[in-house]
DNA sequence: AGAAAAGTTAACCAAATGCTTGACTATTCG
DNA sequence: CGAATAGTCAAGCATTTGGTTAACTTTTCT
């Protein structure tokens, strides 16, 4: 339950990079080959398969290979603990906003500035 | 509105080590010291100081220094951001979800032309 | 059969990462 | 003042990352 951690390692270090965001939201529109993901992006065939090794280790794509042609698709999921990761945290960021807010309110009771920024 | 990609770089670069989420979690309930967040973190103190670069490099944590002690504390807009680029994608796959329904319900009650791509 | 297309593997390389230790600078406290 | 506290700077080092090129394997097309 904890090595969630290195799961989150690897979808965050994933999506550090701009190429492979790029190939996420080409896939996002749907599947695509290995040389239809790799056309748009100015750097050798390897190379753009690597960045798919990396997005298939973490689970954010997964490929078949029919005939000569692989077709690779995203998995949703994946993106989807990233995203609760940081949403829990933001959550907790304003719960402790609010709670900073009670505290004030209650102990200087003063006109309300708001130094919201 | 396409250097965002630098950015989003580094902030994801940022949240792929454990570490960092741990020291982002804790700063996330309220300012700390150097020291205070590298108490519970198993490494020398130069080493977390190097994580609190990478965070301060990407605008994740904002710090202070008055007296001897530095004082950090998060920004979380820059999580936003982070936050943005996922939902954006999710909502995306949504849409295509739905368009794709669309499509196959008028296609299996309709013979009209196809090829959406 | 032979050539083109699509992908894969391997080897190599430069730069970036994530740590360490040791020395050094301020600041605060007894 | 002198010692402890808090942080910083600088090397150094092993590993990972992001790319390259070259050679090779399968399909598929003619």
């Amino acid at each position: 339950m904890l090595n969630q951690a290195g799961s989150l390692d690897r979808v965050f270090q994933a999506l550090a990079d701009t190429t492979r965001r790029e190939i996420v939201a080409r896939l996002i529109r749907g599947p695509a080959s290995v040389s239809e993901l790799a056309r748009p992006l100015a750097m050798s065939l390897p190379a753009v398969m690597q960045h798919l090794q990396v997005l298939e280790a973490c689970g954010l794509v997964r490929s078949e290979k029919a005939g000569r042609v692989r077709t690779c698709h995203i998995e949703p999921g994946v993106l989807r603990m990233a995203e609760d990761w940081i949403t829990a945290q933001r959550t907790a960021w304003e719960h402790r906003l609010d709670r900073l807010g009670d505290y004030l309110t209650e102990h200087c009771d003063s006109p309300d500035q708001g130094s919201t920024q």
